[in-house]
DNA sequence: AAAGCTGACAACCGCAAGATC
DNA sequence: GGATCTTGCGGTTGTCAGCTT
């Protein structure tokens, strides 16, 4: 039987499900406040909140922690969660550490949002037969784009970078974690690259995921940068030719 | 005006890893 | 050393508001 997510329902353990009330929240607020965070199997028993330990947990991280930022995310906030995204795969976790007060659901939120349903949307299409690049909503206000790249030019230059774990970094970020001190540039760290992120258009092939990007003249340039640096997770980073039709463009795959 | 669609968000689930007994 | 518990993560789904047709 379908057990409905959202309502109010009680799971065979007895826990409260659903929306969490003002009343909740401030009886979790108050237990954190007492006890700090962790120990979340305990909040029951001394607060008589009817709700599990994971509930509770997850409750805390994602909306009542302080510190969060509510509220859409910022054009930077946005170009750091592509190019971490590009690098680290859905490690939203991970992602969430580069952004101060953003969590890990919310960031997951936004690029399933963003790019999840766009690909699905994408092969529905492409099953209809008419496949057609998608340009991103945020991106819409800015100019239009430009091709960097012919077809021709690039037809026959397709190439892949492996990953090189040794290289010395001069920009962008370091990883966190002391087995992952890479250091991969964001776009706006690039000398001459714009601060915010580029035009993009996105659509899939497959498993893979490509956007067209307009780089300007400093396509290579961020290429052979990005080429440098290590990307934990990807085996390979390279530059091919857009297989859309009517689009000349170059592209990137992960 | 109503129905359908879409994006944003909140919250649950399953699983895995680490901690504890 | 194994069983159980706790915590955290990534994936998924339901709801709702706003937009489009």
């Amino acid at each position: 039987m379908m057990v409905t997510m959202m309502g109010s329902l009680s799971t065979e353990k007895g826990w409260k499900k659903g929306p969490w009330t003002s009343e909740e929240d401030k009886l979790l607020t108050e237990y954190v406040c007492l006890h700090g965070e962790g120990r979340w199997s305990s909040v029951s028993k001394y607060t008589g909140l009817n709700r599990s330990g994971k509930s509770c947990r997850l409750r805390w991280v994602n909306y009542l922690r302080p510190g969060l930022k509510k509220g859409q995310l910022t054009p930077l906030e946005e170009e750091t969660i592509i190019e971490l995204h590009a690098t680290l795969g859905n490690k939203w976790s991970t992602i969430a550490k580069y952004l101060p007060g953003r969590t890990d659901n919310e960031i997951k939120n936004y690029w399933r949002t963003h790019f999840g349903k766009k690909r699905e949307r994408s092969k529905h299409e492409k099953k209809l037969g008419r496949r057609k690049p998608k340009v991103l909503k945020q991106k819409q206000q800015q100019p239009h784009i430009v091709s960097i790249t012919s077809r021709e030019e690039t037809k026959n230059q397709t190439k892949t970078f492996e990953t090189q774990n040794n290289m010395q970094q001069e920009m962008g970020f370091l990883y966190p974690t002391i087995e992952h001190q890479y250091h991969v540039p964001l776009m706006h760290e690039i000398e001459g690259f714009s601060s915010t992120w580029p035009n993009t258009i996105v659509d899939d092939d497959d498993d893979s995921w490509f956007s067209l990007w307009d780089f300007g003249e400093r396509f290579e340039d961020y290429v052979n940068q990005f080429s440098k640096c290590v990307m934990p997770n990807q085996a390979t980073f390279g530059v091919g030719v857009d297989s859309m039709q009517n689009h000349d463009k170059t592209f990137l795959f992960y």
